[in-house]
DNA sequence: GATGAATGAGATTTCATTCAT
DNA sequence: AATGAATGAAATCTCATTCAT
């Protein structure tokens, strides 16, 4: 099956190193320092949501000023726009790229269902940086939020990915071509971000690999072409 | 079939009774105000976040004094609480007591299937009062935002609603005896919640109703008993 | 000589009354606060200059909180504004009217040499209230201050009203009919701008009295008409 | 008449040369430095104030660092003092030295009358120099400005330079002897300085060179001698 | 000499809350 | 009950100054 291969959405997170104090150039320190300072900044929005998290709290935490992320950023905006683009840079990639299987025989619906419990099982791996996203997307839903183009785009993103995924499975026959590519890459992206934040809400509530296993299991059923509907559960 | 007469999600929103009937007892003009406040703190709540509105701002969109708001409700954490509490009980209450199809022939898939869409035209029709819930239960998300129980317990509540369907559609066979009904809840709430959170995020992005369809789809699709699994797009 | 009737720069200042605590209604509350704030104002401006005042010292020095002044204005821009107009209202309000002796013979350079004399003194006797508002004058001097329109409006309304005072002297043939009444309007006021700023910079470098005197003597042999031109020293 | 002769206020601002040309010594570049951050000062005084003009505008705005500016003065108080320094050293040096009439037949009213319409001239021509020497001027008016020494100082030249030629005019006979030379400096200082700030304050509220004429003929009418005042408009 | 990163104090502004009316 | 004045804490942002390169 040629859809494990295209997958893996795992590299996310601050792989450590905050250590490392005397570095050389001025880029570098400035580099380190925004590493430092975004780092701060997830913890502290996954913890209490963007509002309640001051920018002298993501300074401090981060090991530099109470004055330094607003040096730094300019604005809490844009460290809210920089903090989103890293995690949105390091989140699922490749799941975007997945629609290069256009003129393969490779099965979309295997690949579709992959990609869909490779994101909730990395909401668990990378927690505090999969939290500090859906707060901020949380914060982008009031009409006025200023952050709402960045995360309308990132949803517009994943959409796409899917969409192409899909309409590259109904050419080469390995999704029902009865269903309309837009509706259902809506209809997957809001499972996996619908379970994810309840999962978020209330870890404790469900057995998230379980809920994982149920999101595949809709996928398969509802997109696999009537014919070869022979899936087991 | 019984399910269509079950459902219902509609009973919504303020509707309206902004002007003034013949004033009766103190009691009654209390509770006229504090209709007012809410109605107003959900509008403000819907276009820009809890954070980003003040008491002052509630008192005075409702037509009252910068300080009622403050004086009526003992703080600003009262009036989220009371608020998410108004429009949970307005919101979709009959959905939870559909399981009690319990013991008759109802087809419990289609009845989840009506839910689903219900529940997003819902979102639709009463766009303020739903984004004013989609804005809070975002704000839910850091995990040591205060609002979390309230609305982890309305998640559990939805799910145990879907849940409960689910075991009576296997009892009388009209869900698939093998889906594990907690997880499937799950699956099942995330994507309505998932498809509302984008339409909320980004309006225009995509059809709703087409996304809609796609979920009754999904829910059909996946849930029916493979024997009679005849449904058409 | 009708001059000296028409003139009295003189009220100006705030004049006492910071005491009395126990008024009555929110409205006096409020009022009272105001002046008490703008008395503050006043002398931290004179001191300081605006941009070395804090709206935080405005209030503590009122006796009110850190925080009263800022919430009370609005902002530092109104309160500055709202001060110009004060001092604007208590200084000189009658030289404007001035002009009234349009179709009275009543002697114009007389009454000018009168209004500035009485500038000069006015500037002395409330002293504060003076070098505040020569402050925020000076504050205005930048071609992007946000303060210039007010205080480009107040240059105005002197000017006016010495032109209007030199015109109708020229009807009634106490003024010179050769000079230019609005050139002169702005010497004359210019005069007075300046002398008094010297003395503001420096109150002892020089006697302003006696300035003041040449300050008159200037108005009287430049505007008499040459055939009458009999003043002494 | 030899008043027109030493007259001159003109040699003001910074003519041009912000070109590169050969380079030379260390102390040349580092002069060179300055003078463009006196420069970017002077023309961000002129339109913001002191108070809105920050270090690292000024480097900038001078085609270096953000922190030029600081390293090369120390402080941003030696910076205006600096540049004070250099506009008083540009502007109407000569007009001091005037005094040397002393012993001759020149008439002193003229070159009084000359330098008065000179320097009015002079800020219209240099106006962004003018506009900054104003800026600081007005800043200088506080009680407890920092600056006040400097320009109490500056004023104090230009009165004592008014005097000594009043004086001279006296004892050769082409000033008026019974006016007090103090005094009168006095006031023809604050006439030029007055009339400068409204035309800075409000550039087309008023025709300056009608105003500068209107100067003159004060001078002129108030002071010539009684004798031969047969000066025309 | 020159750059620019980092600090930390301070300013304005906002706002939940308290209090007087 | 209701108003709205006043408080005081906190947040963002600015910036002179210091320090490392």
């Amino acid at each position: 099956m040629a859809g494990r291969a295209a997958r893996s959405v795992t590299s996310i997170g601050s792989d450590g190193e905050t250590a490392t104090p005397p570095r050389r150039t001025q880029q570098e320190r400035t580099a380190q320092a925004e590493q430092a300072l975004l780092d701060a900044a997830e913890t502290l929005f996954a913890q209490r949501g963007v509002d309640q998290t001051s920018l002298a709290d993501v300074g401090q935490l981060a090991g530099y000023s109470r004055g330094l992320a607003s040096h730094h950023f300019g604005s809490k905006a844009a460290l809210v726009d920089r903090l989103a683009q890293r995690i949105q840079e390091r989140f699922v990639t490749e799941a975007i790229d997945v629609a290069d299987i256009e003129g393969t025989d490779a099965d979309a619906v295997e690949i579709l269902a992959g990609l869909v419990e490779d994101y909730l099982k990395a909401i668990v791996r990378h927690s505090q940086t999969g939290r500090a996203f859906f707060v901020m997307w949380g914060a982008a839903i009031p009409s006025e939020a200023t952050m709402r183009p960045v995360f309308a785009t990132d949803d517009a993103r994943f959409r796409l990915g899917a969409e192409a995924l899909l309409r590259a499975g109904q050419a080469n026959g390995t999704v029902d071509g009865d269903i309309d590519p837009v509706a259902t890459a809506v209809a997957v992206i809001g499972m996996v971000r619908g379970v994810a934040a309840q999962h978020l809400i209330a870890p404790d509530a469900f057995d998230l690999n379980a809920a994982a296993e149920a999101c595949r299991q809709f996928v398969r059923k509802s997109l696999t072409p009537a014919a070869n509907n022979t899936h087991r559960n």
